[in-house]
DNA sequence: ATAGATATTATGTACAAACATAATAATTTT
DNA sequence: AAAATTATTATGTTTGTACATAATATCTAT
């Protein structure tokens, strides 16, 4: 067995096997509809009671990442991209392109002060600088997407960050800053004259309309992010799970 | 005790504890947050051992109504409104409308022969009639949303169904169908001719386009529901974790 | 009085052991 | 060959038991 569970360490056992099912559920075996080996066996295997096993899968249960039969085995649920490490931006549900090839033009960074929203929402004084981050994502001839990106000073990123970069990639190796949770609003639109002229259409044509409000893991304020999306270029996908 | 467990029933203890607990969590008092007895002293006062009470718990907990503490002992999450047919409706991200008070009208119930789409994703034939239900909810002078479902057959649901009662619930209690997988699928468009006269707006003006894809513990599917989404009445809300 | 030691309390972790049950596979009977 | 019966398998339910640990309360010695 290539995974297995340390029991002289503090991390609880069924911590730890939470962990390795989810290295499992990694596993392109699993993805396929594969079971997962049985609760009894994998207990032997781990070393840990079945019933310390069952807590681990529960949770992941719940999580709706795996899902239990009777008699017929656990398995992984489809759609589970689980992977603890890329979880984050398919968990949050980016938007889905039609197999168009699509690169990011036109980025301009800039030190910008916030509006009282914005103020409100970093919880900073009106007179403190954010660092804004403008792109227009798509090709140039048919640009699909105008982002707006302001971020906390606390995070440290300048326009001397290489922005070409994944974002949340560049702000967690970069500035150690990991984003780890986020809220967001979508909405339908009309186009304003801006947005009408940044994504060639018509003014007041229809645009999906996303704020994205990031956190990291003491819920302080990271990054607060607009989209706005051509109509029927870009479909959202939400998966859930009661 | 107002509370108890019926050990003959063929509902598990620890469903039936979990239901107890909600109904716990609903009182005004743990709302305040009072502690909830201990798990000791709850386990004997149901009946139970403290191992099945945990797993009641252990759920809620993880649904995020109930915070444990060490030492300090368990109490209802603020904000954590319960009820259990309004989980999964909260869960499943409905979208949120703005304080104004809403009703469904313009009811309409049918059978109809799916397209290829529908049979497709119900994997039944072209000939196999389904039951549609299509609905405006807002206000008769103001609608907001446009609804249109098709069911299974297996389901089992009727024109004679009270389509007044959350659908969810209506679903599980009176069919034994249980809505446990949604996806969904955002976008904006352009209001077409029908849909501009259903929602009192211009032709092409923005509305936000939702596809659900409802399916049960088994993932069979269960239902296809789209919404039209009057631009500016609706925000639609996601929240996630890494 | 106050710092430090000690007890108490409620959750946290973990195991072993049974029996129940649903879905399938294997076998037997018609 | 089809139908009915039986066995098997893996999850589902439930209990009892034990010790660990964090946070608080209580007591004790300075």
């Amino acid at each position: 067995m290539r995974y297995s569970i340390d029991h002289t360490s503090a991390v609880p056992l069924h911590v730890q096997a939470e962990n390795l099912l989810r290295q499992l559920i990694a596993e392109e075996q699993y993805q396929n509809g594969k079971n997962i080996p049985n609760e009894v066996d994998l207990a032997e295997m781990l070393g840990i009671s079945r019933t310390t096993l069952r807590i681990a899968i529960n949770k992941l249960v719940f999580e709706g990442l795996l899902i239990r039969k009777k008699r017929a085995g656990t398995k992984v649920a489809p759609g589970a991209v689980s992977s603890k490490s890329n979880n984050w931006l398919s968990f949050s549900q980016e938007m889905q392109l039609r197999g168009i090839p699509i690169r990011n033009f036109e980025l301009h960074v800039s030190w910008e002060l916030p509006d009282k929203n914005l103020a409100s929402f970093f919880n900073i004084s009106l007179d403190t600088p954010l660092l804004k981050m403008q792109r227009l994502r798509g090709r140039p001839e048919e640009p699909f997407v105008l982002f707006i990106s302001y971020f906390h000073p606390r995070v440290g990123v300048t326009p001397d960050d290489d922005f070409k970069r994944p974002l949340y990639e560049l702000l967690e190796q970069e500035h150690g800053t990991i984003a780890a949770l986020s809220k967001e609003e979508i909405s339908a639109i009309g186009a304003t004259e801006l947005i009408a002229t940044k994504l060639s259409v018509q003014e007041g044509s229809p645009i999906l309309f996303r704020k994205r409000y990031v956190y990291d893991q003491a819920e302080r304020p990271i990054e607060y992010n607009i989209g706005y999306y051509k109509a029927d270029s870009f479909v959202y996908t939400v998966e859930s799970t009661r």
